[in-house]
DNA sequence: GCCGATTTGTCCGTATGTATC
DNA sequence: CGATACATACGGACAAATCGG
């Protein structure tokens, strides 16, 4: 598939300001000279910008220009940031991923679970408990429930290996937004059981339910991480008035 | 000061959805229908559309039209949003908030807060250690570090009322971005003495840097709040390809 | 302080592409 | 196939903020 104009911008400068091409506090050329460069309209070159401005990368200023405030993290622990199969996030953490499904179920939503999940009641789901591992190290306990509606097919084996591989690739489903919550919560039975807590008497606990492009929720997910290999980084813009976001 | 369209248009459609003006998974009303209600053009309204999808309101299809898929969320724990005062935090949250300066000074940086805070060695900084209380229960350890050349004339009286509006609104100073990351860490001695934990032996901790309109970082804040009155919120949407933010 | 050049912010109208129905 | 709807892109206009002379 051949890359939207602004998308192929918004890469190539992501790509400058990681490798400091621009160095961090550095103004990148503006917008018309930009425009210039890549032989696009200002609006196009906005729309990059915006999107970078987004992502934490620059940050415009009226009348002066955009400045780089990109810095590097350490990478420690394992980092959490948007939309991503663990798989994706092994990768990007330059871990070894390793995943074994405690269960594969098909089940029925009830009251209990539709309060949970947000999936009515009477509807056919995949629940699914998989525990994680990174470099060889359990750290990680996945509860899954999927839209049978929309992930058929799903098999242990699948499971085991990416799921997002097979929803995306072989059913040609769109993951769009996912709406995420983060807790802290007291460790299981479960949890014990599995993963080496020390002395940790609770969980970082992200909570999902994703979309697809059809706007239809496919996925209710409780991830369960091991307290000391956990990061999860945000940038936020500041809205003033209103009721806030 | 007057609003700009497209955001008046935003704040009007996001009213309107958050009071069920239209139902979760209702369509909205095409671009066009809305660009001629509001007496505008298809590019304001899309604008405005564009800020409802990042905020996890609505998801447009191609084709199709918008859909809303905001589902308002119960509000048990102390829930963490965009950048936000924790004045403006409590009052989201409909709780009566109390702070309590337990220490106020000025020091310079050493190489030790140089790495932890970004600042660099020899810059003047205020350091403040705060204590905050919804509802007359403590929750939430502040430890701030603010660059005194942006936030000169700050005092305990102010750090027990509201740094952010003292700095909005007596300073000038606007509040652009912030990058957060979570963490789950264990109590300190600190924590023991001013809140109770129950058993827990852990805080969730959100650790951040504010950057104001010049891109120049003013703060670094680290939040220790008690794990079962914390919930951070977030919404993701899906990037393919690259490295991933 | 003023003026003009530069730069970002907002908004418009239009054209074309692509997906849905 | 045509109508509708969102996606991308362009070019232009004017406003608002900044900066140098």
């Amino acid at each position: 598939m051949p890359r939207a104009k602004y998308d192929r911008i918004y890469r190539d400068l992501k790509e400058k300001i990681e490798t400091e091409f621009y160095a961090y506090q550095e103004m990148l050329p503006s917008e018309n000279m930009l425009a210039a460069e890549y032989g696009c309209s200002r609006n196009t070159v906005r729309r990059a910008l915006a999107e970078l401005t987004a992502g934490g990368y620059v940050q415009p200023m009226h009348g002066k220009g955009v400045r780089n405030i990109f810095q590097p993290i350490e990478q420690t622990a394992f980092t959490v940031g948007g939309i991503e199969s663990f798989k994706e996030s092994a990768q990007r953490n330059k871990k070894q991923p390793f995943t074994k499904v405690l269960q594969f179920a098909e089940i029925t939503a009830d009251d209990k679970i539709e309060k949970k999940t947000g999936f009515k009641r009477g509807t056919a789901l995949y629940y699914i408990q998989r525990l994680r591992s990174l470099d060889g190290r359990p750290l990680i306990l996945d509860h899954n429930y999927f839209l049978k509606d929309l992930t058929r097919g799903l098999t242990p084996e699948i499971a085991s290996a990416s799921v997002y591989d097979f929803l995306e690739e072989e059913l040609g489903l769109t993951i769009t937004t996912s709406k995420r919550t983060l807790t802290v919560e007291r460790v299981t039975q479960i949890d014990e059981k599995y993963i080496d807590l020390k002395d940790y008497n609770c969980m970082a606990v992200i909570t999902s339910q994703t979309y697809d492009d059809n706007g239809i929720q496919f996925e209710y997910t409780q991830s369960r991480h091991r307290p000391d290999y956990f990061r999860f980084q945000d940038v936020a813009t500041r809205r003033r008035g209103g009721t806030g976001a």
